[in-house]
DNA sequence: CTAATTTACGACCAACGTAATCATT
DNA sequence: AATGATTACGTTGGTCGTAAATTAG
């Protein structure tokens, strides 16, 4: 269970070949072919079937725990070295679409500043591996409650904004002038999914029904970023789009009618490395402090 | 960053001496200076102050890295090893005290069974690392809310039982004859703080004020584990406590109002390790299936 | 037959122990 | 002075590369 072998295991799973293995990771293939073998001897069991190299149900599984447990190393890495490290001069900011709302864009610093869209999964993941000094995260929850992140290190999380949750429908559609919606009024109606762009469908059944819940089912799925995009796919009726209301508001040719229940929310989370340590300085301190405040 | 270094490091750090750390790990002292020199070399930064022996403000932070790492590992093997092994005959249960309740107890199989009492964050820990086959543990949430359970791999959570909350105060307190009773007007009363008998109070200041919540002063710490000894103390007034309903009612001198906000409930999970995998069998498929059914 | 993994073997490096040295109380 | 951490150094075991053997498509 060495982290090299381990590192090496993901490789040649992700690669699907030895040889290839090797190459990205600049050893030999004989030496990929040890580690491998090092590995299976020491869990007792075979990882990998060998032509075509793909993992076995025990592969599969250890899969999982190695991905986290390298990330986690790295994390730790990161978090050290951003210990003895100078204090910065410039912001890197990872940020999920739907984070950037005017109040956080607003409030990042005049210059100096990255800004980084990513998915809402690897926005966690870049703060603790120290690719970004803060991270902007969004997601659905109970008002007040806060989002439910994958730990991978210690992050401190604060909540930056709540706001309440739209469904956009083309203007025709026999709801569209209601003041209020029901979720429940639209398990059975067909949804844009938009994982990237937009709240995933899972969420919604998650929320909604439990891991049981069926129902939601997915009309197109957009694997885009652009929020615009999404309102534009919902306004032509090719389904339903689950937007925040500021967002979801103003789009031609489309209703945005605000959820009413359950009573959830839109939040908008900042994300900094860890906690117990002194508090950060510099344009992050600035950052947190305007966002906070 | 090679996990034995930092078993070694977390030793040394945890018995505050090298030759201690060397006796324990079945290392020479020599072996055990050489691996600390290595770790600092590798992070670049003094990790460990000498005579005394004391982590360094960056040797606390690779702590919390540390723990949380080599408890991954230690999991990551458990799952592999149990995901080769013979199905079990007999089950050890890990449970907190609180999540036994007679529905759970119920559904104990009647033989091969041994039954762990462990406090609430051993509990996950225990299922994880393969010490249990399955996990009880009991906390508060919002009502069909998940218990924030820290995952240190990938555990199946599934809610089995959702009890209101009651504050347990002496007979002759002023609120003792009502109906229900609200947190808000509690804050400023002395609480007995009994993290594992109780519900820690760190949690009901979550709950209500945040993380600056004050209030909530603890009047007297129990550490024990008994329930009964608990509801005894609030009933003697020393200090309030707050427990599911059913154990509070019924203690002699004591009563039990109901607390009717925040609504909270009083929730317990049954705790299963990993998901993608095929599902339990034996005596764990059937302590889950009579759980949840 | 060809492409790719495994095995054999030798060189090198890293890890541990013994023992001497150094530092702190 | 005594306790305890460090440094020096020799031995051992493990890791990697080269190259030959083997296997599967």
């Amino acid at each position: 269970m060495d982290p090299h072998l381990l590192r090496t295991y993901v490789t040649v799973a992700r690669l699907a070949s030895f040889s290839e293995a090797a190459r990205d990771l600049g050893y030999t293939q004989s030496a990929v072919s040890q580690h491998i073998a090092a590995l299976e001897t020491d869990l007792g069991m075979p990882l990998l079937t060998r032509r075509p190299v793909a993992p076995t149900p025990a592969g599969e599984r250890l899969l999982e725990h190695a991905g986290a447990l390298l990330l986690r190393l790295d994390a730790a890495r990161a978090d050290l070295d951003r210990f003895a490290a100078a204090p910065r001069a410039t912001l890197d900011v990872a940020a999920s679409p739907l984070a950037l709302t005017p109040r956080t864009l607003a409030a990042l610093p005049a210059t100096g500043v990255t800004l980084r869209g990513l998915s809402r999964e690897r926005v966690p993941v870049a703060v603790a591996t120290g690719e970004a000094d803060a991270g902007l995260v969004d997601g659905i929850a109970a008002p007040s409650d806060p989002l439910r992140l994958t730990d991978i290190a210690p992050l401190a999380a604060t909540g930056v904004a709540e706001e309440p949750l739209a469904v956009v429908l083309p203007a025709h559609h026999p709801l569209a002038g209601r003041p209020g919606v029901r979720l429940d009024d639209l398990v059975d109606a067909r949804w844009l999914d938009a994982p990237d762009a937009g709240i995933p469908l899972d969420r919604l059944r998650a929320v909604h029904g439990g891991p049981a819940g069926r129902g939601f089912r997915d009309a197109l799925r957009y694997e885009g970023t652009d929020t615009r995009t999404l309102a534009a796919l919902a306004a032509a009726g090719h389904g339903l789009a689950l937007l925040p209301l500021p967002a979801a508001a103003g789009v031609p040719g489309a209703a945005a009618v605000p959820l009413v229940a359950p009573r959830l929310v839109h939040r908008v989370e900042l994300l900094l490395p860890a906690g117990t340590g002194r508090e950060p300085t510099g344009p992050v301190a600035g950052f947190a402090r305007r966002l906070k405040g």
